[in-house]
DNA sequence: AACTATTTATAAGA
DNA sequence: TTCTTATAAATAGTT
């Protein structure tokens, strides 16, 4: 804008370039100031001249809390970076630079819980605000599968353990009736025996001793004595 | 620029906001640019929008440079002032124990904001869960008191104006019947000099004359010509 | 997303 | 640096 067309190029002219910049600098600010108050837009904008000079505008002059905010939005990248970063040099430059970074995860971190919260703006807190609100959601997602997952795993051992009981239940059927017959068996000899040799009392009082020993058990429950306790506890 | 001179305040409407944030935004990042090549500059741009969408420029895409030059011009006094309170003591040891917190510290915010959850039990989970969701009440009580705070101050000034605005309409009718007074003299001499010298032609018209120039204002609205414009324009 | 009437920004000159 | 001015650019309102 001006009587010329304008190539975008570096300026050669020393002097030339010194006063575009003097001028488009302020036209850029005054620009940024604009966008900031008409869309209501949180604007940071920073240049350096060539001679290293600084110039800075920021919406309510906060230029920090910006770039704090732009720092949690770039959170993840921002943070690999960082580990990167093998400090060499400047110890003194990197150990402030470190603190510097920390104190702002702090101030972020008592803002999140809901601390030190008299310094925010209402956009602000509507910023921190939404992202903690979208947090506790996938938080809540991610708990909600947790026990979703351990729901299902524990429904499935309940179900194999079930199979399990089946099994041996029938197995303990099985071993019932051998016992039965065997017994049948045993009354019969002891038929035969008191038939036959009526002297052998002290064999006959062994037998019927052991048989007493179950008594206060349930009928039909004398196999319980083959499975462990914490076995029967889930099948009664 | 454009069809209409634009005011320095918020656009109400929201689609004309959203809209002239989009084109202001793109002109914003040109003329960052423009700058930045023409002038030899370093320059960084950060933009959010209302809703909190990012947009940014910098100077050959380094952002992260840029804002390290920033805070190093920045917290050179800081920097300055931790070279004197531990001039020589164990640099290594203090930085790696600060970095070490600041790794918990950015765990912590990525449980916070959702991330990372997968290294999370649920307990763990539970545990954030209820600091984020405390946080979180005692952010939206902070907003909401923040803007009960704003709807009362605006119903006060609400109110001043509105008792201006009855003050100042009072003292409009005041001076509108002093002037229909002085209106009705100026007739009644008019009555009088017709009456009594008929031959003074040229003094007649003349009187006439200032009467037909307020012909074109609506009746009553003589007194406008005491009132500066602006306030004529809050009048109607 | 285009169009255009205007306003703004600014390059060049003083 | 600052002012002026001719002109290029940006953009508000409109379609």
């Amino acid at each position: 804008m001006g009587r010329g067309r304008v190539q975008l190029k570096r300026i050669e002219n020393k002097i030339n370039r010194q006063v575009t910049f003097s001028k488009r600098r302020s036209g850029l600010l005054k620009k940024a100031h604009e966008i900031s108050v008409l869309c209501d837009a949180e604007v940071a904008l920073i240049v350096f001249s060539t001679k290293g000079k600084l110039f800075e505008y920021s919406t309510d002059s906060c230029m920090e809390r910006i770039l704090e905010r732009y720092e949690r939005y770039c959170y993840a990248e921002r943070q690999l970076q960082a580990n990167e970063i093998e400090p060499n040099g400047n110890w003194t430059l990197e150990y402030s630079k470190l603190k510097a970074r920390m104190e702002v995860l702090q101030r972020n971190q008592k803002h999140f819980m809901g601390e030190d919260l008299a310094d925010l703006s209402l956009k602000e807190l509507q910023s921190v605000e939404q992202q903690i609100d979208s947090g506790l959601k996938l938080i809540r997602s991610r708990k909600n599968q947790l026990m979703l997952q351990s729901i299902s795993e524990l429904q499935k051992k309940d179900k194999l353990l079930k199979e399990q009981n089946n099994l041996l239940a029938k197995k303990v059927k099985e071993k019932e009736k051998l016992l039965s017959q065997e017994a049948q068996c045993r009354e019969q000899q002891q038929q035969l025996n008191h038939d036959w040799n009526s002297s052998n009392v002290h064999l006959m009082q062994t037998l019927t001793n052991s048989g007493e020993e179950d008594e206060d058990t349930p009928t039909g429950h004398r196999a319980n004595a083959l499975l462990p306790a914490w076995m029967l506890r889930h099948l009664h």
